[in-house]
DNA sequence: ATATATATTTAGAATAATTCTAATTCCGTG
DNA sequence: CACGGAATTAGAATTATTCTAAATATATAT
């Protein structure tokens, strides 16, 4: 595997070496993967997405890939009562809508709103990271 | 088992008929439980606690007395992760703050900040129900 | 380049929360 | 007091995820 790989394959092993990733190919691909279908895929979708380009991955590998991307923030998990953690490579702030197929879908949310509610909690609470789920029934298709 | 139960389980009977869950004794104890200590425990807590009381309740029964109880609003399942959910009887609005150690508090929230987040969805979304989730780390002992 | 140390990947076994199954028990009504 | 539907029970089954141990890849120092 001297360069045989795409062009953007470079700038993405830079973003991975820039959050502390080293870039492997497995992270390459499962990052790619959730890059190019921001559907909120499963591990077990990412599995079955990347075995296309990457037919020896393991499922081991990619929930390890997975691990490894949400830890140090290029990827958030998402996760709606029992139903299998969903994954997003959407940065900006945001809340989520999910309905009772576990379709999912990013909705933008200002920041000010994250630090109303922020103000709920007294100031001495060490918040990490809020989160604000949506649960019903999206109109039709979207 | 006449009524020689304590003075408050009629009313408590009660409660549940009025929310349509035909009261049994082991809805009422998991029930009773839940309102007695309000520390968001699991399914398995809630089995350690319940088998006091009801020594042969099974961990199945106390699952589907959760479930029901869940579908009829007299309690709420809250879910972290990929901890085991844990059930919560207060049904005044609130959000929830949890720590690492997995120990949850309810945090009081407006119903205006509610309808605010609200307004962040097209309103031909149907809305069940919105899920406010803070993670970090409480001051000390909280 | 090469050896060495460290990190990553892999396949499969193990785990843990929850759900399912089938048999039994409970309860209210006719 | 028999009947029928609902609830309970014990244990098996399921499923997402994590763990384990061995194999492989990668980076660094020589």
């Amino acid at each position: 595997m001297t360069e045989t790989d795409t062009a953007d394959s470079k700038p993405l092993a830079a973003v991975l070496n820039e959050h502390g990733v080293r870039p492997t190919s497995q992270r390459e691909t499962v990052y790619e993967s959730l890059l190019q279908k921001r559907d909120h895929p499963t591990a077990d979708e990412v599995f079955a997405r990347v075995r296309e380009k990457a037919p020896t991955i393991s499922l081991a590998t990619v929930y390890n890939c997975l691990d490894v991307l949400v830890q140090n923030k290029l990827v958030r998990a998402v996760n709606f009562e029992r139903a299998p953690t969903q994954y997003c490579a959407n940065l900006a702030p945001h809340a989520h809508f999910h309905d009772e197929k576990g379709h999912t879908l990013d909705i933008k949310m200002p920041t000010e709103m994250f630090e109303q509610l922020r103000t709920l909690l007294p100031s001495d609470f060490d918040v990490k990271h809020i989160e604000v789920n949506f649960h019903g029934r999206a109109p039709e298709d979207s």
